[in-house]
DNA sequence: ATCTATAGTTCTGAACTTACGAACAATGGA
DNA sequence: TCCATTGTTCGTAAGTTCAGAACTATAGAT
């Protein structure tokens, strides 16, 4: 099996954290990654955000998490070992998480009761100009 | 002529602006903007990031930071008058901005004389795990 | 040792998004 | 009226994402 791949935290992009937390599903897997001191398997996230989640879909987003740095996966046996890079980030980008995820508190809060109308890269050809 | 589309700013999500900073481009377009006092034309914009970039591209630039609520822009005569929606933005979501603009700042500080791979969503099937 | 269940990964095609050239529309000035 | 300038729209090619099916790796039971 080939073995998991993680960016040095000086190869991590300001980009590639956006892109990997403006999808609803990554955010909330990663906030919670990030909140609990203990780390998380994968498939604790089957269900996220009101909705299944196939688990090849899962697997990318693990993927994408990994790759833009802000998790570290560990394979421990049959399952996978995920916890935050946040320390790491935190001293190379002072602020950043912290806001973005101050922000998404901020937005579900809100948006509680309404339900999504779909993904963060919202379809922008559906609701012209 | 259509009118242009703006989100009022309560409809303004967390995943659109992220997803529209995750762009090189995008965020050197909105980090001027935001920056400067007065309003900036869109074909200011035709050489960024040491790039030159084809107009039609640029349009979809700014229509997806206008859709993303990031700016406000205002028809002229014949060109367009740019201007940051910042301090809504700041009302609604404290320190993001911020946060993100600082980040950029400190990554594009560090990376000066190396020249840029490529895009902010980094092609993920290149560099497999 | 083999069988089985579980956790994740890879492959593949369909759906969606993005980039950019070419043609277009709107405005202001000669 | 004609022309230059600014920005938009359209069409197509390239790239990305989603999700089902098939697969691999490990742990535990028999």
């Amino acid at each position: 099996m080939r073995p998991l791949f993680h960016p040095s935290i000086e190869d991590v992009t300001v980009e590639a954290i956006l892109h990997a937390l403006s999808d609803p599903v990554r955010v909330a897997i990663f906030s919670q990654i990030a909140n609990s001191q203990c780390s998380q398997r994968c498939s604790d996230f089957l269900t996220v955000v009101d909705r299944d989640i196939p688990k090849s879909t899962l697997s990318q987003h693990f993927t994408a998490l990994r790759h833009a740095g802000l998790i570290r996966g560990e394979r421990r046996g049959v399952e996978m070992q995920n916890t935050s890079r946040c320390a790491e980030i935190e001293h190379r980008f002072p602020g950043l998480i912290k806001a973005i995820i101050h922000a998404h508190k901020i937005q579900s809060r809100a948006q509680r009761p309404s339900k999504k109308p779909r993904s963060g890269a919202p379809s922008r050809r559906s609701a012209r100009e």
